[in-house]
DNA sequence: AAGAATAGCGTGCGCGACGCACGCAATCTG
DNA sequence: CAGATTGCGTGCGTCGCGCACGCTATTCTT
């Protein structure tokens, strides 16, 4: 493998990792989906979304986060309507977190934009070479340096 | 182009941005280079190595901060040594920020494991598959929803 | 040439996000 | 049935960040 590789690798991530690059594209993805989801709080909703209804405490093993800031956040959520509290039917201490009708609706519109601004940047490549990117960008991030430590 | 590229484009990316990513990958990347060398104050000196000495504002601009954080990490890193201030000859009000030697030698060590990661998780790739796919991701990064806003 | 306007810099201040730890309620254990 | 444990929300201290002020040096204006 020639040198070059690991550093134009190297930048592209660098530009990647940025913090402006992270709060920009955020900004796009929730622009107008309401006060309450931006850059902090999306986090939860997606979490949710993979995770489906859990404990506070899951939710925040899940998106790698202090419980205090999880529970802080489904306030917020919960107050916007995204999120719902319901008690959890087999433990009367415990709360599941669950998202909403309109939350999941949320999850769903802002991930649709983000993969359609991607297809777009992509709108100009060959399929096959777009095909065979996706595949090693996943193959790379899921086997990289960035697994789950 | 199959609609599942830009789902799994996207899937990459979510992991990608997750706040826990970079996180670990900066500990990683500056692991033993000093206290005062972390997530936050490593863009300073890799900006400053990308620029060569310039003022606190254009530096600002170049990682996309404000004027008075890149002051404070400044001295951060004056005080461990990493960087210098020097007054602008040409204009007196004005100071320039400078690395050290031992500031470009820590960029210079962090961008050399930072390669040294990628090529790792690449090496059991075909060489000019790797190669194709550095190419495509630097591609992808400059051109697609992530250039400069 | 002198006073006004501007530019560069550092710092005080408030805001928001985060983690830790405490208190309360519910549950488990012996 | 009492003590230990678990889940949850919240107060507190810390830290990073942007805004705005004051100070100094420079540039503009007349």
């Amino acid at each position: 493998m020639p040198n070059d590789v690991g550093h134009e690798i190297a930048d592209a991530l660098g530009t990647l990792l940025r913090r402006g690059t992270r709060a920009r594209l955020y900004a796009r993805l929730t622009d107008g989906l309401g006060e309450a989801v931006d850059e902090t709080t999306y986090p939860v909703l997606s979490g949710l979304a993979r995770t489906g209804p859990c404990s506070a405490a899951d939710l925040a093993g899940e998106i790698g986060l202090d419980r205090s800031g999880v529970t802080r956040r489904a306030t917020r959520l919960e107050e916007a309507g995204l999120l719902r509290r319901e008690p959890d039917p087999d433990d009367r201490r415990a709360t599941l977190l669950a998202l909403t009708e309109t939350g999941q609706q949320t999850v769903k519109t802002t991930r649709q934009r983000l993969a359609a601004f991607i297809e777009a940047s992509l709108a100009s490549w060959p399929p096959e070479e777009a095909q065979s990117f996706a595949r090693q960008l996943h193959r790379f991030v899921t086997t990289g340096p960035f697994a789950e430590s």
